[in-house]
DNA sequence: CGTATTTGACCTGCGC
DNA sequence: GCGCAGGTCAAATACG
């Protein structure tokens, strides 16, 4: 149930206005520079001029224009998956697997093979199950904030490394019962004093799928932020994002798609978790990085931009000798 | 040589 | 108290 192709993801950023100052137009407006340059009338020239101004001028608008729809398609998109994903009914995971199997085992089911994504679902067989599961809860929330992501990675990437901005050193590695793959233990490394940790595992319906349980809160900044360096984009790689992006902006329109939740199974989406996850900051900055991302691989964003600037450049040295 | 990763041993909590 | 399973430690190892 590929429950996020509810959402309308394809951003259509406008950015088809932009294909009119392609190549042909940027030969056009560069010509127009050189032509500057030779001997002409001086009505000809300013006409000229004028006419290239008030074309650059126009240009510039279209593209606030489309700043201001990008920034309304992404606010739409933001909070059409938030809704989307609220509307799925989950329930809270927090306790544990052993819970989780004891009151599996309570209940009728012959063989219950819990999966990471029932861990808990059971919470409400019983009321002194209910009881227990809420007191886990408030012990683990009080502890400690727990989110989990789901990173899509390549099949043959065999590594469990889901790069998200911080540094973590991995300080263990266990085999689990109901997963035949090793679940990997991390310690945030940026500070010395952050208490989060992370588990990552493969997803066992899915193991090209990642599952990261992030547990705390950070004391500290994304060290991807504090880096002003192209190479913060390490952490934009598509197979190693929080969630799973797929950009598409070479050619024709941009799209983002974002599978922050493994949609297989309606009954064990973390609805609290995603949702958090999606109103964290750090995924906040996440989309902003990636949407920052497409526009600059697009060769009609830059052109356009190019246009707009040389645009600007042409109007405040006229407006300095006018 | 310093740092990060690996991996077996150990610790802890829970159910029986 | 014992066994099981998840989590953590720390020595060994790999790597730059």
């Amino acid at each position: 149930m590929e429950y996020f192709s509810l959402l309308d993801t394809s951003l259509d950023l406008n950015i088809n206005p932009t294909r009119l100052i392609d190549e042909t137009q940027n030969k056009e407006v560069q010509s127009n520079f050189i032509e500057l340059g030779r001997k002409q009338p001086v009505k000809e020239e300013t006409r000229a001029l004028v006419e290239e101004l008030n074309r650059v001028n126009a240009e510039n608008k279209k593209l606030t224009e489309m700043l201001t729809v990008l920034c309304e398609n992404y606010t739409a998109l933001r909070s059409q998956l938030v809704e989307s994903m609220s509307k799925n009914p989950v329930a809270e995971q927090v306790s544990r697997k052993r819970k989780a199997e004891s009151t599996a085992t309570a209940a009728p089911t012959p063989t219950p093979t819990p999966t990471p994504h029932n861990i808990g679902n059971n919470s409400e067989s019983s009321s002194t199950d209910e009881e227990y599961s809420c007191k886990k809860q408030r012990e683990e929330h009080g502890k400690a904030k727990i989110s989990r992501i789901y990173v899509k990675t390549e099949a043959s990437d065999t590594s469990l490394l889901v790069k998200d901005g911080y540094q973590w050193r991995k300080y263990g590695q266990k085999v689990t019962r109901d997963n035949p793959c090793p679940r990997a233990y991390f310690k945030c490394s940026f500070a010395p004093t952050c208490p989060v940790k992370k588990k990552v595992q493969r997803s066992v319906e899915d193991q090209s799928v990642l599952v990261a349980t992030y547990e705390g809160e950070h004391n500290h900044p994304n060290p991807s932020t504090l880096e002003a360096t192209p190479t913060s984009n390490r952490c934009m790689t598509l197979n190693s994002v929080p969630c799973t992006a797929s950009l598409s902006s070479s050619s024709g329109p941009t799209t983002i798609t974002l599978d922050l939740t493994k949609p297989s199974n309606p009954t064990t989406n973390d609805t609290k978790t995603a949702t958090q996850t999606v109103n964290s900051p750090a995924f906040q900055q996440f989309l902003a990085e990636q949407m920052a991302s497409s526009l600059t691989k697009d060769p009609s964003f830059k052109a356009a931009l190019a246009a707009a600037i040389s645009g600007r450049i042409v109007q405040h040295n006229q407006t300095e000798k006018w």
